[in-house]
DNA sequence: TAGAAGTTAGTACCAGGTTCTAAAAGCCTT
DNA sequence: AAGGCTTTTAGAACCTGGTACTAACTTCTA
């Protein structure tokens, strides 16, 4: 989730002793050794992404061309090349939430009689303790699902029955099959059946009512 | 949704005539008046807030000082600044997306008894043709809170029954109150109805079977 | 035709860096 | 104690994408 993750391999084996105490107690402040201090930027850049090389020196104690070469060497960006990662990473985010029209891709679709979504399960759809999807993922998945299967100007769930057949962890792919039960294009609300599957196995069952804007069929 | 409605304050009134037919023969280019250039760069802005001064030159065909006169007029930031502010919204989010451990703001919970929460549905809620809350989103709620509600380590949607009584509209404020069916901290399903209401009027009902994880009662 | 509005040019300066060279300091080993 | 290594510091030149300011030129308009 933070900032580091993106770009920063880090590998710190053993920590080091400590610094000539001679020099220690001239300067009047502990240094860290090399391993440490790199360890500590990593942490201060981390936890405030917008903070400068200078600033940097005044909490380390060392000049700035060591901070930077402790930059260089863990392949930490500039000031502002991180911050344009992170304009850019939210640009990216605000046009891909726009699309959001449906939850899960649709991979097939027959108007009036059946539909397939697949939605995978990632970090920010489960609950961090357990790693369990929350269900109204799982459901607004199905749901999208019935909805679009439905060949209508607008269509609105009316109701729904549920059940949650076993919990579905992060990483798992999830696939919803939707079959309209009832004839289409007469009824103005359709009954649909939304099966989930992870691999072979049925994770979720819903039975949807959805109501249709039978504009097309008056 | 775009970048300049963050900090763009934009009055176009009436357009004017074209350019000296003299000095537009000689460079070979039709330059805008200067009201259609500014909404121009606003647009290319817009659409690319990445784009340098230099680059707008190119594509408006003026000097590099004439549109940093014209982002200056229009209070439009520089190109690090646009980045910086940027990276702080989307570095908000990601802090405010970890918090999202439930949809609705919870206004009361009272354990194993009863609780309240708050939703307004705003645009990325809503069907864009019919401005009505996709359904998903009710049910999200409804359902963050009738896990909230169980006083227990792990509480996991285990089915659901749903009615949605009437669409409910962009704007409408969702206030959803759960109450816990059986009795606390012996079966290890409780039972939990929730009623969604706008005003007065109620919208949404649901009764939930949650599992939970009876660690705390053993 | 004068003056205002609009446009362009140029210089000095800024933050927050990179790149490179070089020297000093600290540490370890023989 | 000296040599050799790593680490740290220093400094100068340069970079991008600007701001701030002055000055002049062009175009429109009254």
């Amino acid at each position: 989730m933070s900032f580091k993750r993106q770009f920063i391999i880090r590998r710190f084996a053993e920590t080091e002793g400590a610094i000539s105490v001679l020099h220690k107690e001239e300067i009047g402040i502990e240094r860290l050794p090399k391993r440490q201090r790199q360890q500590k930027l990593v942490e201060l850049i981390d936890e405030n992404p917008f903070v400068t090389d200078r600033e940097l020196t005044r909490r380390l104690k060392v000049s700035i061309q060591t901070i930077r070469l402790d930059r260089m060497e863990l392949g930490i960006p500039e000031l502002r090349e991180r911050m344009k990662l992170m304009a850019e990473r939210s640009y990216d985010q605000v046009r891909s939430l726009a699309a959001e029209e449906v939850i899960g891709d649709i991979i097939d679709l027959q108007l009036d009689r059946s539909g397939i979504s697949i939605f995978e399960i990632r970090e920010e759809h489960v609950f961090s303790r357990t790693q369990i999807a929350r269900g109204h993922h799982i459901f607004a998945q199905a749901n999208s699902l019935a909805v679009a299967v439905i060949n209508d100007e607008i269509a609105l769930t009316a109701s729904a029955d549920l059940r949650f057949v076993r919990p579905i962890h992060l990483g798992e792919k999830c696939i919803a099959k939707a079959y309209v039960r009832t004839s289409p294009g007469k009824a103005w609300r359709a009954k649909v059946e939304v099966l989930s599957y992870v691999g072979e196995e049925m994770v979720f069952q819903g039975n949807f009512i959805i109501y249709r804007s039978d504009d097309k069929n008056r």
